[in-house]
DNA sequence: CCGTATCCTTAGAGATACTG
DNA sequence: CAGTATCTCTAAGGATACGG
């Protein structure tokens, strides 16, 4: 059993699969391993996720210790975020989760022109 | 932009993350991973899941095309289920995720005693 | 043994308006 | 610019009972 960010889990897959499981925060570690984000840009790079929501995940994973937050006192204010180491680690997993989704595509998909990758969850 | 399983994505980690991204299907895939199984090893092994919501799970993942389902004709029934080819590539995603886990209990978790590794997501 | 069928509760997330 | 505060909607999943 583990015991981390106040929850249980009995096995160390479930652990990670917890720090970006929903619709968002995945996408905005992909974002981050980019370069540091402030919260403007990162809501105009996951275009499609409203301001309450980037609120709410960006605070979810500062907690769980994935992402720094780093506030310049000035006016306009200015916040910066950042990965944490633990969340650089997690690059080996989100580039074998690409490179499965290549294959599976290829597979049994359709792939129609792109423009970029932003990373969120097809609407359901 | 990608077309797969009448779903739209943007971006192929979306592709994969779209694959597991709830409370079993990781752990069902896990258990696959092994050894084929019956429906009741399957139930009893993620001994917290519902027979209903494992049966939901079941064809979700049949649908995705990551786990074939063999249906035996005879009383009692039997039904196996195994993994694809391209269930079965996702090992390395799993692999990382236990190793990044590893490393992320180590830095900020409690180890208890633990009986074995089931995947699940820890109680909300 | 391997499921279905209902009913029900919650949490994730969208829309919208407001603030230091 | 970087957030809060409400309100609402929906779908995931649990509890329970029944069926081939």
């Amino acid at each position: 059993m583990y015991q981390v960010n106040d929850k249980e889990f009995n096995c160390s897959i479930s652990v990670t699969l917890d720090i970006f499981n929903d619709r968002w925060k995945l996408s905005i570690i992909w974002h981050l391993l980019d370069s540091d984000k402030r919260f403007k840009e990162l809501h105009n790079e996951i275009d499609e996720i409203t301001q309450k929501t980037l609120t709410v995940k960006l605070k979810e994973l500062e907690k769980k210790n994935i992402i720094n937050r780093e506030v310049f006192a000035q006016v306009p204010p200015k916040v910066v975020y950042s990965l944490t180491d633990a969340g650089r680690r997690l690059k080996p997993v989100l580039d074998d989760m690409f490179t499965w989704g290549v294959g599976y595509v290829e597979e049994f998909g359709k792939i129609t022109p792109n423009v970029q990758c932003k990373i969120k969850e097809g609407k359901k």
